[in-house]
DNA sequence: ACGCAAATTTGCGTGCGCGCAGATTTCTCT
DNA sequence: AGAGAAATCTGCGCGCACGCAAATTTGCGT
């Protein structure tokens, strides 16, 4: 129950900081008030964010990761290493994309918010490790860290490239953010790796027949 | 004239940092003694480096990325993308030890520098996409940028557990920094991205034959 | 050589991240 | 239930990153 209780802060931080950051704009959003309005003490609010943006893209991306991984794990072994992975993300990434509309609107007009919400795809690195390491077997397990990397790295190229369309067509048209073409950017970046992740499967099975 | 001034102030910032981090340890170091000690303003020193651990870091670091690309760039077109690549990568960071070995030492040492360090390998990632795009031809940019990003997280995850030894090993022995063992981990980590470079270089032949 | 425009430097103020140590809460064992 | 242990929260203080605008320097045209 400690546990519990943690997490509810940690939610009532999510949750402050991003009504807040609706609400006046996040340039008019002091920490404190954030703190105030979760119901804790300043300094504990970076006991849980080591940033202020943290929180407020926290609120849009929260457990994300885990979600991935558990997508990759979900998928039947005769799948594919790659299609499992890719299809993954891209369930993973559009569908978290409805909740928050506005709030992304809210992280792709401040750089500062924008930069944040690209960090966050190092977050999946870890937990999609352990589900690449899962199906490839306990070969090397590098290689699956490596595999993780470069598959968030892939995901990172696609967010960068989607915000600057975003932002460069809302100046065009109106404030349109094309959530729709998110899913070709993440099977474009990530179809380079595809060699990469078949290699590696392939390794693994000749080295569990043996 | 004024190009070569920002460089020189910039280089002046990198030697003082590293000679006051050395000579008194880290974190008796504050940014205004830095500033003092290359004659300018304790402002003026931010507009140069965003956090104090990146000026210290830089003066190991410094312009590796360009040398990286360059690297690449230098071998001969029959030598194969991934060979290219790798050798290019393997030899930069060997090659690179031999100047700071004290300061590398130093960098291991304090939790803030380990992360300033690994953190520049991003820095590569612009220059090697020119590198490898300019290789492949003008295909669809976003591969050689993928590529790249890539092969910049491999490097992080050699970087990690190069790191990791040298710290487990420093306590276990003496003061030794297994610098030796740097490229073994550098051919480990790129290695299984080797088949989407092998698999990106082979579709723009055929893009080229077209 | 002189003055104008652009770029760079500098001082100032603000908010923030975080280490530290004491107070407070929560868990565990008997 | 009660006492001790462990984890968490909180107040304090320090340095630091950075926006802003004025001052200084640099480059260029005439």
């Amino acid at each position: 129950m400690r546990e519990q209780k943690k997490q509810a802060t940690r939610e009532a931080l999510r949750a402050a900081a991003l009504r807040l950051a609706l609400e006046r704009g996040p340039d008019n959003v002091r920490v404190d008030d954030i703190a105030e309005a979760a119901g804790v003490s300043p300094r504990t609010y970076n006991n849980y964010f080591s940033s202020r943006e943290q929180a407020i893209v926290a609120a849009v991306t929260s457990e994300r990761e885990a979600r991935v991984a558990a997508a990759v794990a979900a998928r039947p072994g005769g799948v594919g290493l790659a299609d499992a992975v890719v299809e993954a993300i891209v369930d993973q990434y559009t569908a978290s994309d409805a909740p928050g509309q506005d709030a992304l609107l809210l992280i792709t007009t401040r750089p500062a918010l924008r930069d944040a919400f690209i960090d966050t795809t190092t977050a999946i690195e870890h937990p999609l490790t352990e589900a690449i390491a899962e199906r490839l077997g306990d070969g090397d397990p590098s290689i699956a860290r490596v595999l993780a990397a470069s598959v968030a790295a892939a995901v990172r190229v696609a967010l960068e490239q989607w915000l600057q369309t975003a932002f460069s067509s809302s100046t065009a048209s109106g404030l349109v953010v094309p959530s729709g073409s998110l899913p070709d950017f993440l099977r474009a970046t990530l179809a380079p790796l595809r060699p990469a992740l078949d290699a590696a499967e392939q390794r693994a099975l000749r080295h569990r027949q043996r």
